[in-house]
DNA sequence: CGAGCGTTTGATCGGTGTCAAGGATCGTGG
DNA sequence: CCACGATCCTTGACACCGATCAAACGCTCG
């Protein structure tokens, strides 16, 4: 609590991996120790580009960022919402070539951490490699909650759904409140995330808004009844593991 | 080579984990002494039911399995194809709950692993640790690759790339030809995994028969024109990463 | 004030779902 | 060896959700 330097860039990432798993002292000291180049992105610019060869993992230290993937006839479809704490490119910075294209939504900046330091880091302290894994887990958890949304959920409930999950990791992140927040993404950001036309999702938050599940203006959405659009979205928190450090605790 | 007990059951997971990175004799030898416990699981049935606590990563030594949600209107979405050699629970051995079934679709061997010998050997053993991991990047990779397919392909193109993938995958788990295998799935399968309706499958593969991409009898798949199916599926393997070995060689 | 982007709305089209019935295949038991 | 039931596949007619096309409106920021 002297006065060194600024609060270190990685304050974010640690709370987020301390949702993972708890920390000693050394354990959250080497996290915020890690070596960190921190830059500044742009809106619209893109953090990484899909063929890209990256040995640098992304934390995300504000701001959002999307994952996309343009298909064939030119169509895209986002698979992530990134937000502060997030790890970006766990998976290509390892793995070694970026799959996909990550795109800022507003200015953001973006902690660059070496590979090969998350990696060192990983295998000598148990407890931090375990709660990256862990963060590769819940990854994949929500991956697997999208593709049901997608495949199985009409127009208001895929829209419902995602609604639901923005509050909530909004608000987990400290980042608002889940019954009141200001949306990071267009109406053709949302559609490219529940993958429909942006037309119609103009619609459908319409049919929400008057069906009493939402109330909005340009941008912020307020829940107004935090059961009724829960059970519209057919959602259920739990695969977006947040709590599941009092196992550890 | 002597005359010890049965072929080691976990043959086919050190082949898989040996795709994601090269072993040293200690590390795969610590691979196939695993304590492991195998038992038969009937088409079908469940390997795991959701909201069951595992404690055990389940390997599956022998048939097919799958991955399903079932959303709230009860219809079902596919998440997940496994086959020999896969992980078909590592996050949830390691979250400790499941958050989906894994269900049989004809008669299976799994072999049950401890959680604790896996994490141990883990971080023991880097190699084998950051093989595991890669894993679970791989699977993320395709669950990114299947919400792009539901979310902005059409019916004809996302049957075309599963129909690709699955053809890969078999032949790369050494269980066939990508040009012609046997389908693991019933079209209500393909159907779930797609986002579609049977009847609709059932529509589309006949359209895919007739424009040339593939030639089918029951349950048989052949592929006429790899370079067609693969164009009228925008596939391209490289989500698989199943050459990424010779990086590490 | 104008340009650019995002939102809103209407009219129409088309891909896929739904419903329903019949046909094929396969394992099982008589 | 055949009959049976279960499961899966196939096909047709029709309905509907969401896509497409087009245009106007409203912010916001130079």
């Amino acid at each position: 609590m002297d006065a060194q330097t600024s609060p270190p860039p990685l304050l974010s990432l640690l709370g987020k991996l301390r949702q993972r798993g708890s920390f000693n002292v050394l354990e959250r000291d080497s996290v915020l120790a890690l070596p960190c180049t921190v830059e500044t992105v742009r809106a619209r610019k893109h953090v990484l580009r899909r063929g890209g060869r990256s040995d640098h993992t992304c934390v995300l230290l504000s701001g959002f960022a999307i994952r996309e993937k343009i298909v064939a006839d030119g169509s895209r479809s986002i698979t992530a919402i990134y937000m502060r704490g997030d790890l970006i490119n766990l998976h290509n910075s390892m793995v070694g070539i970026a799959d996909h294209s990550v795109q800022a939504l507003n200015d953001c900046t973006v902690g660059f951490v070496p590979r090969e330091a998350i990696k060192k880091l990983a295998f000598d302290l148990p407890s931090v490699g375990m709660a990256l894994w862990y963060d590769s887990f819940i990854d994949a958890s929500i991956y697997r909650e999208w593709i049901a949304n997608i495949a199985r959920r009409k127009a208001r409930a895929r829209l419902a759904h995602l609604l639901c999950e923005l509050g909530v990791r909004l608000e987990a992140a400290g980042l608002g409140n889940k019954l009141s927040y200001q949306l990071p993404l267009s109406q053709e950001h949302l559609a490219d995330c529940v993958g429909l036309t942006p037309v119609h999702v103009n619609r459908t938050l319409k049919e929400l808004a008057l069906s009493g599940d939402i109330t909005r203006t340009t941008r912020e959405v307020a829940i107004a009844d935090w059961g009724k659009i829960r059970e519209t979205g057919d959602f259920d928190e739990e695969y977006l593991h947040l709590r599941d450090q009092s196992a550890f605790a």
